[in-house]
Formats: C-alpha cells, sequence, structure tokens
DNA sequence: TGACTATATATCGATCATCTATATATAATG
DNA sequence: CATTATATATAGATGATCGATATATAGTCA
C-alpha cells in the first residue's frame, strides 16, 4: 500500500531517532532499517535522511564517529546523546497525543450539535 | 500540550472530509470544531482551511452552497460529494497503515542484526 | 577485464502543506 | 461608538521532504 508521503512529515526525526535508542547506526542502514521494521511503508530518501543528520548533529542530538575501517567501505555511524534521548521521550509524547487527538476525530460519533 | 505543527501535515484534508461525513459545514464551524472534537489539540488556522476548501471543491470532493441567509451572516455550506466519501475512506486507511507502522518502529523490540 | 549494480555519503533546487499577515464585512457587546 | 467575535479570502514566508545529480568503492557476472 502506498501511502502519502505528506502524512510522513514530522514524524521521520522521531523514527530516526528511535532507531538509534539502542545501536548506533549509519545513515544508509536507518534507511534499510526503516524500511524493513516498516514492511516497505516508509522508503526515506538518501536525499531527505542526510541532510537531517547533519542537523540532527549541530542540534547535539547525536553525534558521529567514523569507522577505522581497513577494509570495509567508510561509514559515518551516529550515536544518540543525552539530549536525543530527552528529544525523543518528547516527540514520542507528542505522537501519542497527535494519533489520539486524530482517532478521536476519526471515530467521534457525529452528534450533530444543535 | 503543544504539538509540532508538522504533524499535522498530511491528516488535515482527512479530518475536514471525516467532519462532513455526517453534517454539512461552513468553514469558520469546522475550524472550532476540529479543536473541539481534538480537546484543543488541533488549532487550524483560517489562512490553511479556505485555500484547501477551494481546493477540494475544484477536485469535486466537495460542494458548496450560501445560505439564503435572510437575517444570518452569509454563510458558506459544504456538503462531502460522492467521489470526497471514496477519498475518505482512503485516506482513513492510509492513515491506518501509517500509524500502524510507526507504532511498529516504535515499538519494536531492537533486535540488533547481527 | 570490463560493465553493471549495490553500497555509502553529500548537496542543490523543486514541490507542497501549512502558517502569518493582511484585508474586508457584518453582528454582537459594552 | 469602539471593540470583539464571526466569516471568508488571498499573498507571501517557512519548512519538510523529494528528485536529480555527483562521487567513490565493493561485489557480481559475462
Amino acid at each position: 500500500m502506498k501511502i502519502d508521503k505528506s502524512l510522513m512529515t514530522g514524524s521521520t526525526t522521531m523514527l530516526i531517532l528511535r532507531l538509534l535508542e539502542n545501536t548506533d547506526m549509519y545513515g544508509y542502514q536507518m534507511i534499510e532499517e526503516l524500511e524493513k521494521r516498516s514492511q516497505n511503508i516508509f522508503t526515506l530518501k538518501a536525499g531527505t535522511l542526510y541532510p537531517l543528520l547533519h542537523t540532527l548533529e549541530q542540534q547535539n542530538m547525536i553525534e558521529s564517529y567514523d569507522t577505522k575501517a581497513d577494509s570495509a567501505r567508510p561509514r559515518k555511524y551516529y550515536r544518540l546523546t543525552k539530549d536525543g534521548r530527552k528529544m525523543l521521550e518528547e516527540k514520542k509524547t507528542e505522537w501519542q497525543a497527535y494519533t489520539t487527538a486524530v482517532n478521536q476525530v476519526l471515530g467521534g460519533h457525529s452528534y450533530v450539535r444543535a
């Protein structure tokens, strides 16, 4: 099922931070991981992700380190900072409030107000 | 609780169509109704709504009629068309798929893949 | 070997949804 | 009579995401 990409707006940052909650990851890996975990619903584009990672790093939410990589190709790993964890918790709370509100409107009995 | 307005993106159209599912409404009323039903989470701005209504009307999803209004102030009521109902159903399905996917990523056990 | 595909990161300009600000007009309030 | 609430409308700004493009290396297959 194809979902309107505009729905994605606003939750991308939360999802990226969530991926980093338990494991450090590099950009390309995040794209694949998101796809897998969402059953191909989210196909985050490289052109979206990399600038976003740079912004989050500037904001001190994540920090990067390069693999020495004698053999492997160069990868830039990201790790969640303390601030990033805090931001993630906030975004999760927001997400809860938002979906609750939408579902309330969707499910609400259409009480036609007099 | 203030939620990031960018989360709103993509669901606004669905919410508007949902409001019209059971009752015809005019623009200003939709703003108030959305606020009420969402417990003040959604404060849709007039500058967002009116252009959106015009677009939806052009797309034949809704149609408008004016109140004769001998007394009351002029209001432009909107009614959901057949196409609009279909669109609403599609948007609901999309919404389901989207939130399911996000929650899956959020809740997913962080299986660190080898 | 050579061509092609997958991996990996990066940036620029375009697109699209929403917001802010502004405008207009009438009804209700004090 | 001034102010606020109701009601619709549009123009320009902002911000998130995408498409296109670039670069470089590793793996695959003929």
